[in-house]
Parts: structure tokens; sequence; C-alpha cells
DNA sequence: ATGTTAATGCAATTATGTTGCAAATATAGC
DNA sequence: GCTATATTTGCAACATAATTGCATTAACAT
């Protein structure tokens, strides 16, 4: 198996970017963690790394080439999540549930649970739908028994 | 039947809140309508009438008293609408699908769609379901045509 | 190896949100 | 109506978040 840098050079290449060592450390970052993370955990794990400028925008060309994409919680700060492989520039596929713990604020993406279909008044057309769930997760639900 | 004005102070009173000038502006804004109402128009259509911080108070007082309730759009911009009735401090029953149009930016309560039920995996509890859908409002469509 | 283009880092700027405090104002009690 | 009191406002200062322009650096095609 290929191991996981070369994989993300792949990535980078096939959607026309350079394989800089930002970009490469901020996949590393997200591939490595379970849940979403926000924008202000990646500046301060990069620490003096890589320009907080740089970071926002390596953030923009990721979510416009489909490599990764948002998800905002409930305070509004954006968290980044690496897209399944369906995703590319011209077709997000990550209408998935995302679940907002409230204790640890995390951010899940449950990939396995689906949006259900929805039906709109006369006149409005959807062209996405985003689901965001708040509560407790199932980690912290663990740590409370 | 009662004249909006004292409508808005008798919502004020009943929640423990004095009826000043920009509380009743920021009513009379938002009951004007029919989206929900950015922060920055606010802001922008008070313009010297109240100081920003006056806004952002009167915002939190309001939210918290579940007299509106806050949507967050697309980007991430905190916008507020008027609670249907049942609201109160303790219960929000905001949980309807608001509607973001990618066109004019708008963001509409439809009160009329219920947000389904949703499995989540097991360890997970939900607290809160919001759910944004975007595209094309009914009046953008219209214009197109 | 070198030229070209893309990407980064820095500085400056703008936007956005918060806190403390003094002055102003709503209203309850007289 | 007047006064006392607690709330609310507005200002100033601060803190944080995000954007822009530009010179330098680095990637990579040739």
């Amino acid at each position: 198996m290929e191991n996981k840098t070369e994989r993300f050079e792949k990535l980078l290449v096939k959607n026309g970017l350079k394989r800089t060592a930002p970009r490469l450390q901020v996949l590393e970052i997200l591939s490595g963690r379970d849940s979403a993370t926000s924008q202000p955990y990646l500046e301060q794990v990069m620490g003096k790394d890589a320009d907080r400028v740089t970071l926002y925008r390596v953030l923009q060309a990721f979510e416009e080439k489909g490599i990764i994409h948002k998800v905002l919680d409930q305070q509004g700060t954006a968290n980044y999540a690496i897209c399944s492989d369906g995703c590319s520039a011209h077709e997000h596929h990550d209408e998935h549930v995302h679940f907002n713990c409230d204790n640890c604020h995390k951010i899940y993406c449950l990939d396995a649970v689906k949006v259900p279909a929805l039906k709109v008044p006369a006149g409005f057309k959807v062209e996405h739908l985003n689901l965001i769930a708040t509560g407790i997760c199932a980690s912290c639900s663990d740590k409370v028994n």
C-alpha cells in the first residue's frame, strides 16, 4: 500500500496544486483526526510552520477543489474535514449529517447517515441540504457513565 | 386590532425587558421582512440610531428570551428572525427548515416544513436538529422566467 | 540549469465581536 | 408628578478574525 504522504501528493497534483509543505501539513493534520477540525485549531497546531494567511489560502484552495469541505458549527466557526472520494470541484457529495457535540465541541461527519429528502414550498429549488445535529457524542456519553 | 408597536411593547414587558427605542426598532425591522435578517444589515439600517454594541446586546437579550432565533447562513453570518409564538426562554420551537437562497442570499424560515426524524449511530444523543437548504428561492425563480 | 508561474510570508488594513464603565433612561414606589 | 433604583445605552478600548497588496521564495516544466 502506498503511504499517506504519497497519496496526498497525488491528490494535490490531480487538482493542479503544487505539493508544498503547508498543504501537506494541513492534509496530514486533517486526516489524523476523527472529526472536523476548526481553523483556530489548525492555526495553533501549525504554529509558526506556516503563516496564518497561508492557512486561510490553503483551506480556501482545498475547498474550491473539493478536497475538503467546510462545516460551520453552532458558533459559526469554520471546521474542515477531508471529503470522501466522490468529491470534486464540480460536485460535492458531502450531504451527510454533521454532529456537533455540545460537550467536547467536536464535529463528526456521520457519513453513514443520509440526509432525508425534503418537501419544500412550490417555487423553491433545493440545491444542497445541510443538516447539523447537536447533542452529546458517543465518546462523551461514555465518559459520563 | 391592536397596532404593531403595542404588540411589541407587550412582548418586551412580558419578557422582563424595558421598552427602549433600540429594542422596538429591531422588532420593527425584523417584523417588516419576509426572511431572516443579518446582523450587518440591521447595523446598516439602524445607522447611528443605535450603537453597534447596543445592537449586539439587544439581539443577545432577544435570543435568550426566545423572542428571536438565530440562523447562521452558509458564510457563517448570523441572521435573525422573530420566533413563532410557541417560543420562550426555556424552549425554542424553531426546528423548522431554513432556506438560504444562493441568488439573493435571503434566508427563509420554512415553518411549514418539518425537520424529519433522524437515525444516528449508537451512543449519539441528538438534542437539536438544524437543517439548512440552499438553492434558489421562489422569488428568484420567478424573476428568471 | 533556468525561466515562469504559483505559493508563501510579511505588513497593513478592515471587519467583527467583547468588556468595562460612566451617563442616560425606563419604571416602580411614593 | 417626583424620586430612587436598576437596567440599558453609548463610548472607548481592546481582542480576535479575516482580507489585501506586494515582494520574496519555491515548485516544476522545459
